[in-house]
DNA sequence: TCACAAATTTAATCCAGATTCATTTTATAC
DNA sequence: GTATAAAATGAATCTGGATTAAATTTGTGA
C-alpha cells in the first residue's frame, strides 16, 4: 500500500515550514542576514540543520521565500493606502509614513531587505521586490501627474528617488540609538522631503541646453 | 651596518603600494566587493597574494584604504563645487549632478562604496564617509536654509536623502544596459528631484492646487 | 666575492558556514 | 505486533577565500 501521510503529520510538516520561514524572519529582524545562519535559524526553529534541507533546498532558496513574502505583505499594505480616497499628495504621504514607520519597527529587517546582499541569487530576487515598491509609488505619482496636481517629472526616477531617499534616511542608523521621539521627527522629515520632491516647483527653470556646470 | 633601502628600492616598494591599491580599485569598478578577492587584488597588481600582505596588514585594512580615498577624493571635488558662486541651489544642483556623473561611470564602485557590505570593519568607515559625503550637502543646504533660499527643513534628513535618491536611481541599474543617451535624462531627472526636494513650497501648507509648471 | 636583511613566491593552513549522509527515530500500512 | 517509508539528527564533509609560513630570490653592505 502506499504511504500516505495522516493530515496530522501534514499539517505538523507544514507548522514546521512555517515555523522556519518564521525564525529566519526574526533572525534577519534581529542582526541582519549576517545573523542568520542555517544552523541559527534550523535551531531557533527548533529543528536541526539536516530537517532544514527537507524543506528548502537552500539557504537562498529559503530566504527568497523569507524575502519575497514580507515584500509582497509590505506592497499590499502600500497599494490600500494608495488605493484611498484623497489628493495625490496627501496618499504619497501616507504611503511614505507606513512605510517608513514600519521600516523603524526592524531597522535589519529593513536594511536587509532592501540592501543587504548575502547571496547573487536572492539580490537578483531582491531586484524584483525593489521594482515592486518603485511601482507602487509610482502609481500615485502618475495619477498626480496626470491630475496636474505634481509638476512634470519622471515617474520612474521619482519613485526610485523616494525609496532611495528614505533607505538611506531610516536604514542607516542601525545602531542602538534610537528613541521613539527622535523617530517622529524623522519620519515626518523625510515624508516631508519626499512630498516636496514630487509637488515641488517647477525645476526645469534652466533651458536643457547652456550647462557651465562643473563636472571634474 | 643598518640594512638600508635604496631610494630606488623605496619607490618600486611604494609604486607596488600604490598598484595594489589602483588594481583593488579597477576589480571593484569591475564588479564589485565580490570580484575583489585578495588573489585577485594580487595577480592585478602583478604580485603574488603573500606579498600583498607586506603591504596591507589584511583585506579589511586594504578597502578601508582603498574607500576612504576614494571618498576623500569625491568629497574634494563637492565642497570645491559648492564652494563657488552661485545660489544655493545652483550650487546644490552642480554638486548633485556631479556625484551623479561620476557615478554613472562605474556604478559599481559607486555602490560598492555607497552601500555594499564586505566586512565590519570596512562597513564602520564606510558610515563615516556616508558622513562625509552627506556634511557636503548639508553645507550647502544650511546656506540656503539661512539665506532664505530654501523653506525649513531638516537639512541632517534631506542631504542623507539625497544621497539615498540618487544611490537608488543610478547605482541599482548595475545591469549591462546603460546606453549614454538615457543617462544624460537619468541625470536631469534626478537633479531635478533633489532640486525640488529642498526647494519645493513650505511643507505644512498642502495646497492640493496645481501648481504653475515650466516644460520639462 | 660573502653574509645577512628584506621581499617574494608558492603552497599549505585555517575558518566559517553551507551542505550532505549514515544513523536513528517516528509514522504508516498491514 | 512487524516491515517499510518518511522525517529528523548531528557529525562529517566540502568549499571558497583569507591568512600564514617555509623556501627562494633579490637587494644591501662589507
Amino acid at each position: 500500500m502506499a504511504y500516505q501521510r495522516s493530515a496530522l503529520m501534514q499539517e505538523r510538516l507544514a507548522e514546521n515550514r512555517e515555523r522556519i520561514l518564521r525564525a529566519a524572519r526574526t533572525l534577519v529582524a534581529q542582526g541582519g542576514f549576517r545573523e542568520a545562519s542555517i544552523n541559527a535559524v534550523a535551531a531557533a526553529a527548533g529543528l536541526s540543520t539536516g530537517a532544514l534541507y527537507r524543506y528548502f533546498p537552500s539557504k537562498a532558496d529559503l530566504f527568497v521565500e523569507v524575502l519575497t513574502e514580507a515584500v509582497r505583505r509590505e506592497c499590499d499594505i502600500l497599494r490600500e493606502i494608495i488605493a484611498r480616497p484623497g489628493t495625490a499628495d496627501q496618499r504619497l504621504r501616507a504611503a511614505v509614513e507606513s512605510f517608513a514607520r514600519r521600516a523603524l519597527e526592524g531597522p535589519h529587517l529593513a536594511y536587509a531587505f532592501i540592501a543587504e546582499p548575502i547571496d547573487p541569487e536572492v539580490d537578483a530576487a531582491r531586484i524584483l521586490c525593489r521594482q515592486e515598491f518603485s511601482d507602487v509609488f509610482k502609481t500615485v505619482l502618475g495619477q498626480g501627474l496626470a491630475s496636474g496636481e505634481f509638476p512634470p517629472q519622471s515617474v520612474d526616477v521619482a519613485a526610485a528617488c523616494i525609496v532611495g531617499a528614505f533607505t538611506e534616511a531610516l536604514v542607516r542608523p542601525v545602531a542602538p540609538t534610537t528613541p521613539r521621539s527622535k523617530d517622529e521627527k524623522l519620519v515626518e522629515a523625510i515624508v516631508d522631503f519626499c512630498a516636496r520632491a514630487v509637488a515641488g516647483p517647477s525645476t526645469t527653470m534652466r533651458p536643457a541646453a547652456p550647462r557651465k556646470r562643473a563636472k571634474a
